[in-house]
DNA sequence: TTGAAAGCGTTACCAG
DNA sequence: CTGGTAACGCTTTCAA
């Protein structure tokens, strides 16, 4: 027997649908009697309410969609286990939506999460959006998004992320003071702010130490651990060694350590590496890797937070959130010490 | 201006609401001229269909609704990749909740899903989920329902996992056969049924092959990586040494890996560990790693074709799905080498 | 080719 | 305290 409704629990008792609407929200206008008796043919046919059908009146449905790139990316696992926490206390359920890095899968997803009227939308672009059209279009409709971890520059829109130039450019600036000068770069897609923020905190850093930049040692790709892989032996078919290599983010860095693996270098006695991430996930790939470390589970919440401040106060501010990012030294970066103190 | 609807292009035109319905959906009894006005003044209002209106009607909303116990174990979160994949092939959208472990929220979520009236249930029981009765809820609403990896045994519902004790047991028998006898068992809650079983697959391996099976070397706890690393110490504190410590899954493993490393014992040279998981996680962890290679991305992608053939056939059939799950043998056994060949 | 009316499950308003 | 009616946004059937 597929769920009840209303009607079928108002013709057994001879009244109204109005009244057993009433009667099951606990209505003040409706009688003990009656209230008990609605309530026990509602358990007894197993009456479930109709989320949507109460949702059409009330023009809010306490659903919040939420588009990441990719799910796998243990970073984004845990930004959506910080937002869950949020929605789950404040009575939000989660549309949850993978763009696998496509923009033509991002334009969809937000297309069903508007035509499902979520009340707000969180994303984390992918690394191919370029167009900008279809976050007018959001706008337009009034529906609040706000950006996470990856933002979209000159956009009228909320987001909460980390200050990656100046963070890229406080590790950077570490490493060198800790006496290294050969540092590879395997960079983010540069066409993504944060890709291409982490880069130019490289260049401020090297800059600022009258370091010479030197393109050949900066090598672009994507996220992945695989791009990590690649870019390692890229760089490395220049026959160069280098000192330290700074990944952008937890994923590459894993990446470049199978890559020095099969290469046979050793780490972290050799090379050391120095990436983005945050602390769960690094201190699986190695317990010597040095990270500026970023609480994903403390951006999701954050996030999710504004969002809902967003929507309770109808209006699509333009706010841009910065959460800490502390530099987490590990001991790839040992063979340093005594160069610090120089 | 929030989202137009219907009605507002219709008065525009001056035509009626079903006109403009029709037209919208290129309903073939609709001049092409009409269509075409209709479409211009959409596309200007930037009109977005209601997608939960439209369902009221058909009464199928193309969405699945998916519970797991934690979205920041790596596993689930291949696991939602498969389902994701097949979700987005077929059509369907994806409401995704975290039982956190909790047999109460998972509840709470099951009846959330309900009330979205969701086409379908994927579900991966929480630790602490004893009780059936939700379970007979879904039953009785005619909602299909799969469980996936976790499952609740003596139920009338369908399920996609592997075969654990099987699987145990040849992992086990393995490291017998290759000359170990000391090994100790981490095992998860004994309540769950994988739990349950990859505790007794440990036990069939011993006995098939005349070790007596030691009270003392197995203890239990929940899934986690915390687990793994008290029950390491818990077992330790026996101040006997394994040859090789069983771990019931790669979070567990990760765990006793902390304790090793915490207590100074090298791995794999002095304890080997093997543990039921997945290839991509376990290289990180550790290369040396031995697994029961399950692929979590598979398991997703079989559970949600199951759950989409429930749906379009119809029925709630009782079907049992096992995934291959093979021996993956990592450097953390190869002290045996020279026993494997006696 | 178009539109009127009924219906999907629920709630809100006002009358009795 | 209860119920009739309209409304939420859309689709469908049948009549014009």
């Amino acid at each position: 027997m597929p769920i009840i409704n209303q009607s079928a629990i108002a013709k057994q008792l001879n009244v109204s649908r109005a009244t057993v609407s009433k009667a099951l929200k606990d209505a003040d206008d409706i009688s003990e009697e009656m209230k008990k008796r609605v309530r026990r043919l509602a358990e007894k046919y197993n009456y479930i309410p109709h989320y949507h059908a109460s949702n059409l009146q009330s023009k809010k449905t306490f659903t919040i969609g939420v588009i990441v790139p990719d799910i796998s990316y243990s970073f984004f696992a845990f930004v959506i286990d910080g937002i869950m926490d949020v929605a789950q206390s404040s009575g939000y359920k989660i549309i949850l939506t993978v763009s696998r890095e496509k923009a033509d899968t991002e334009k969809e997803n937000i297309l069903t999460l508007l035509s499902m009227r979520v009340d707000g939308i969180l994303l984390a672009i992918s690394k191919e959006t370029r167009s900008t059209q279809i976050f007018r279009k959001v706008n337009q409709s009034e529906i609040p998004l706000v950006f996470f971890d990856r933002t979209i520059e000159n956009l009228d829109c909320s987001s909460v992320g980390i200050d990656d130039r100046e963070a890229a450019r406080k590790l950077i600036d570490f490493v060198v003071k800790a006496g290294y000068k050969r540092v590879w770069h395997i960079a983010g897609d540069s066409l993504v702010d944060i890709g291409r923020k982490r880069c130019l905190g490289y260049v401020d850093a090297l800059k600022a130490n009258k370091i010479p930049v030197r393109k050949e040692w900066i090598i672009e790709g994507g996220f992945t651990r695989m791009d990590g892989y690649r870019g390692f032996n890229e760089l490395f078919k220049t026959n160069e060694i280098p000192e330290v290599v700074y990944a952008a983010n937890d994923q590459i860095a894993l990446g470049v350590y199978d890559a020095m693996r099969e290469l046979g270098i050793q780490f972290p006695d050799t090379v050391g590496v120095v990436a983005f991430g945050h602390h769960e996930f690094a201190k699986i790939i190695s317990p010597s890797l040095t990270i500026i470390n970023v609480d994903p589970y403390d951006l999701g919440k954050k996030a999710m937070e504004l969002l809902i401040r967003h929507i309770d106060d109808h209006e699509l501010s333009n706010t841009k959130v910065f959460i800490p990012a502390e530099i987490e030294i590990g001991e790839s970066l040992r063979i340093s010490e005594g160069a610090l103190v120089n």
